[in-house]
DNA sequence: GTCTATATAGAGATAGAC
DNA sequence: GTCTATCTCTATATAGAC
């Protein structure tokens, strides 16, 4: 199921997928709506929980931070689970869902930029980063680069242009 | 017509806003995918045509890339003709569209990519902007964080973030 | 919990009158 | 060039049997 947007997911793309029918979904949700904020939420879930691991661990805060972009890269690779942000793919489309699920989707990118601040933070702190200005601004401006690239990406024949796009970023602010 | 994807726009959609019937559409653009072509040609045309115009300005480099920001920004606006950047919309929706289409998408990125790497030589020539490495790969990190952050600007209920977002880039490059 | 059958709505698209 | 009428397909969703 290379799902590509909420809206272009159907129950009987998800029925083909898993093998059974469609109005048995309907079972586990009963809208599309629900559908979709289950799918948020348990990807929410799991992102922070890699997001945590990666917050707690030893590493400096330029490592960190190459740590957090890594997981967005990981997204693109041939096979992988995910193979965009759900949140970008959402984020796309947020003008287009349910009341509910856009705050899940505007909550997600807000504490998703929380995160990155703790990081910049912890890097300039630590020696690792330096820039000026506030570390949640630039966390913002870390936040659109890393979900415009994965988009942009799509679009590239060419595999190596996250890499290329997002590298600029430590030229600027690595110490 | 708040257009949020190009599968979401529907002929019903366009007819009800410009005031005949979905048949009459066909008579212009015979296969949807005909539509979304000619949507991309006449919205890179006119983006083209107002970038050219700032690579074509007085300004230094520092103030050519405002202007461009600016543009992306302008998107954003209550009211504007465009509520979001068109391409970002088709980017996030590129694997549902056909070859042709998909092509165009593409090459607008790598067309703009191009426009802001001049830019970007410019000012490291005139002494506005100051950054080590390439250009053309500081240009991919810029070009991603612009369609990232409309992206997130529009999941968001801080009409300012955009700003704060795109603000700290200035910081980093700017002499 | 999964199924068949069906309801309802909307999509893109075509035929043919005017 | 625009219309009415209609076709076909697919979508979400529900009822009710097993």
């Amino acid at each position: 199921m290379t799902t590509v947007s909420a809206n272009a997911m159907s129950y009987q793309h998800i029925a083909d997928a898993i093998g059974i029918r469609k109005p048995s979904i309907h079972h586990y949700f009963p809208t599309k709506g629900a559908l979709i904020e289950a799918l948020i939420e348990r990807y929410s879930v799991h992102f922070f929980e890699l997001v945590d691991g990666i917050l707690a661990s030893k590493k400096n805060g330029a490592g960190k931070l190459r740590e957090f972009i890594g997981l967005f890269e990981g997204t693109l690779k041939q096979g992988a689970h995910e193979q965009c942000c759900a949140m970008g793919m959402l984020g796309a489309e947020v003008l287009t869902l349910n009341e509910a699920a856009a705050a899940s989707v505007r909550q997600f990118f807000v504490r998703s930029e929380k995160r990155v601040t703790a990081i910049l933070e912890a890097g300039r702190r630590d020696g690792s980063l330096r820039f000026e200005g506030t570390a949640e601004h630039l966390a913002g401006m870390i936040l659109a680069m890393l979900e415009g690239e994965l988009l942009i990406a799509r679009t590239r024949k060419q595999p190596g242009h996250f890499r290329t796009a997002t590298d600029p970023l430590f030229r600027l602010i690595e110490s």
